[in-house]
DNA sequence: GTGGTCTAGACCACC
DNA sequence: GTGGTCTAGACCACA
């Protein structure tokens, strides 16, 4: 797998994982793949996969059992839409749409916009 | 003025032009502060400046007249509408849109809350 | 190393790198030193070393991995050639003309002298 | 007159002013326009102007008559020649041979550039 | 006065 | 360990 520039890895792992959970792959209580095997998968140094852990543990979305390996919290999906989606809305939002008002991008744009990716994103799937 | 974190100052000041560009606040073939002059205005080290202008130089938005400032390039306004928007919506607006619809925020909604926003900004500026 | 004080030294720093890529010394997708490394063998400041690194980056020549190190791109040769030679052919080779022309060296002694330099680069490499 | 941006003004000016002579336009004991006309006709700071005339003066090419004007010396196109000439076949030349030597130009191919560009200024000149 | 470059040294996030 | 950014302060050429 290859990560974009912008993001560091390690966050760009974490938001994969977060993602995996709200779309139904990975469930609660599922054993997370261990830190050596995901860096093997991702091709990334296992220090940084480490940390994504840490991360998401310090969220209260895994959690570690000694010896045997990380799991996914009960909860682990309202928990990540309790933080990810408040960020999401609160912060990054508010500074797209100022972007998007600078460059004279409508509201209905922006809806249309959307409707399209969706659409998009449909398509690939099949 | 104060800067965010997560970007880097000189990257800010980058925008911060370029948006008074767009916002009329700044005209083409209109002289920039001096490095020192801005440095001092900003309080940040005249260095953090210099690449500021630099980025913009390099990107064709601003020009250099040897010996007596830097300039607006005439076209400056289409050429960061068409740098800027262009990432704007090919890279910046699917990412959210991605999150949008893994956070199950429709589209109607999306709509609503930008209008909400602009609708907080007229507000402000009365 | 010394540099000569005409041309700044991240500049030449930049060209080194180039030359040394061209002469086939360093290899496409070979690591850089790192820029701490870099600057202590040329004695030099490391932000200096960092202004070449950046400037090749932009000019897609070198890539970054992040905290490893800086790589040359595939097809840095090709790059290179394209832009220098462009710019030596378009930019520089002109003005040299012109002024041979204006102090009457025809274009048999121009050719005599390459020869003569040429000549005079193999018989060091002995 | 524009002035290309990797030479100083002065520079240039200086360069324009020995050219002209060398191609016969202007005469030893000829008097040179005037530091302010000169700096009105090339849209220019009269300081730089100065500045050039003070090198051509310190290079012995042109001298200064109080209060009158500056004259260009006699025996000015010998001096050029000796001090451009002797520069450019023995540092600029070697320079530009080395990069064609990079580039893979050889010196056949040089002659024949240098040929292709007398006859371009040729045809301009009709 | 203007920009441009460089040094020294610091701090940070990241791998 | 890696790069990236920033500050403070200096020096230079140029207009």
């Amino acid at each position: 797998m290859e990560f974009n520039s912008n993001k560091s890895i390690y966050n760009q792992i974490s938001d994969l994982i977060c993602e995996n959970i709200l779309l139904g792959k990975f469930h609660e209580e599922d054993r997370l793949d261990s830190v050596r095997d995901m860096a093997g998968n991702l091709e990334v140094n296992p220090n940084t996969v480490m940390r994504s852990y840490s991360f998401l543990q310090d969220e209260g979305i895994i959690y570690n059992k000694r010896g045997i390996g990380y799991f996914i919290s009960t909860g682990a999906v309202t928990r990540i839409l309790d933080i990810k989606k408040r960020t999401f809305v609160d912060e990054e939002l508010p500074s797209v749409f100022r972007q998007a008002d600078i460059y004279g991008i409508s509201p209905d744009e922006i809806k249309v916009l959307y409707v399209d990716y969706k659409k998009g994103v449909e398509n690939e799937e099949k």
